[in-house]
DNA sequence: ACATTTTAGGCAATCGATTGCATATTAGAG
DNA sequence: CTCTAATATGCAATCGATTGCCTAAAATGT
């Protein structure tokens, strides 16, 4: 069973026909007579043909690829949104190459560079948390590639988008823990300023004042936003004899840390302690007791990303459509802030 | 700034040479003298000259592409086996495609189709859990074409895969659980009959038996091992009276679901009933009590089957290499089984 | 019966990079 | 001062699918 080729050529040559007529009759073309149709069909199905992707990508200019870039595959915030596009992308029989930054901006350039070079058709991209020069996405733009950035963005770069809320969503989550008796909240947030940790800040801040607690800023502490980090700063923070009553942390992961220190500590949650997350990741439902958190309506945010993305595609570049949309966070309330 | 292109036809025009030599300068032909490649490199830069890989791909017959299939790239255990090949895959100059199965027979099958057409140079994949005809991966096979399979394989496909000693894991979670005073250990087990699954179940029936234990197969309950179908079969357990004092369950989420009912029904974790579920997936180390797991060895696995790949595709068609590995799987004794 | 559409395909160029073979230029060899 | 060898490029075909333009043959009109 030799593989002899398997091209539209071979399929042309046991017909005695041209390859073009061949193209037509796969493509259904209807200059082309039903029964050749069927006899090329039926010799394509015989010789095993498979359309061969890359030469009609280099004679359209269209790979039918779309690049996504995300931080980590591995959350199922970024894994729900990769799953909205894909579906939409795969009916429109496009195919989506994953690739991880890992937060890392080295990693992030390369991907775009091998991206492009992959001649993908449009990128969707949500940054890596040390991005903070956006020339590597300028090139992407310059070049007339659809981009579309999801939950994390700069606003120095006009681009469609889809983001959340995220200020409403802490504000929200400080709002509950005011309500349910914190009035010394601690604020996790990340050492780095990305639109997305910046905006909870100021949700957090706004709530406290608008409920007429001033802000201390020894209650706002910094790191990554990993487990870590959220022990290493709950650690810090029980060490220091600060005062404390409740935990409005940026990121889910960083929220677990607190409460494994402050059980280990003996320090009751919710009773002394209340938490909220950030993210709705599946184990804070897990937890003992489970976690407060803010969902990112990630299903959503990937179906609408995706089709902002098709439409920014299907513009015919008459003028570069700029669509920005924002989600609305819901506070999921658990055991932790009760 | 128009884009008039940036091909190497349109360096060489600037430069008022050929096609050919630029591309030959580009790649570093030593036929070229080091005056014209150090031009051409000038006005590669200059003019934003990105190479066309569909263009090479086309003419060199290699994409530089390899097609990565999983049920969900959402789980910490794909992810790190995913971000092992891309390590070595990034290294040597190649792209991954990452596609998703989601455990859906339909889509792998579509998945595979799609890799094809995007003429990937070689495929990696772990099956879905429904897989259980495998004239896809045949075809693969049969069109030549590289393919490695990880965790998730099939006997009767001779291919070179990289699998954990499934048995071993559970052989050592169910002695663990014996030593530590049970007598009566239940099995989660999946439905459907994948090698990792009907393995780890040997595992238990012979760690059992080797310990002087029958095996019930009142014990031994099925479902799709998510978080609720541990709920359900527990809750079953439970309602029908069934005495036991041990869970080893195939899936850490399943386990979960199992704790979360023990619990609310008032049941000791590990005081009256003790478990070990298989994966480390992270949260396992976040509940209360913390789930002791048999680690899968995610790095060293993508790691492997990267390498095996690699060997595989470089090995010139001499002879089909098929190379198996076995990896040894670690139990991670935590407190719900002391 | 002759002119005009319509139908069904064929021809050849194209997409951009690569490469075997040929060639012009220069350099050494004798 | 010829002759061969090395050096640096050019030429043209190729990878496989697509498509604008052209043409032969059949169908329709009057």
């Amino acid at each position: 069973m030799k593989n002899t080729k398997a091209t539209i050529h071979e399929i042309a040559a046991k017909l005695n026909i041209t390859a073009s007529t061949v193209s037509r009759a796969l493509n259904n073309n209807p200059r082309i007579s039903e029964e050749t149709k069927k006899k090329v069909l039926k010799v394509a199905k015989q010789i095993n043909y498979q359309p061969n992707h890359i030469a009609s990508a280099l004679r359209s200019g269209k790979s039918r690829l779309i690049g996504v870039i995300v931080p980590t595959a591995n959350r199922n915030f970024f894994s729900s949104v990769i799953r909205g596009i894909e579906d939409l992308a795969n009916n429109l029989n496009y195919k989506i190459i994953i690739s991880q930054s890992y937060d890392e901006y080295d990693k992030e350039v390369q991907n775009i560079e091998a991206l492009l070079n992959a001649r993908v058709d449009g990128i969707i991209a949500s940054f890596g948390k040390m991005t903070d020069n956006f020339d590597h996405f300028l090139k992407v733009i310059e070049k007339g590639i659809p981009l579309v950035l999801f939950d994390r963005t700069a606003d120095v770069l006009n681009v469609s988008h889809v983001i959340l809320d995220d200020y409403l969503g802490a504000y929200q989550a400080v709002e509950h823990l005011i309500k349910s008796g914190c009035r010394r909240i601690v604020h996790f947030t990340n050492i780095q300023r990305i639109n997305i940790y910046t905006e909870r800040k100021r949700g957090y801040e706004d709530a406290l004042k608008a409920n007429g607690i001033e802000v201390d800023p020894e209650l706002i502490v910094y790191g990554s936003m990993q487990l870590e980090d959220g022990r290493r700063l709950t650690e810090e923070l029980i060490e220091k004899g600060v005062d404390f009553d409740g935990i409005f942390s940026s990121a889910d992961y960083a929220v677990m840390g607190a409460l494994q220190v402050l059980k280990s500590h003996g320090i009751d949650v919710p009773g002394k302690v209340k938490l909220v997350g950030f993210g709705n990741e599946p184990f804070t439902s897990f937890t003992d007791p489970t976690i407060t958190t803010v969902d990112q309506k990630s299903i959503a945010m990937g179906k609408i990303t995706a089709e902002t993305f098709f439409e920014i595609l299907n513009s015919k570049e008459t003028e570069p459509i700029s669509k920005k949309t924002i989600l609305k966070p819901e506070l999921i309330i658990r055991d932790s802030s009760k």
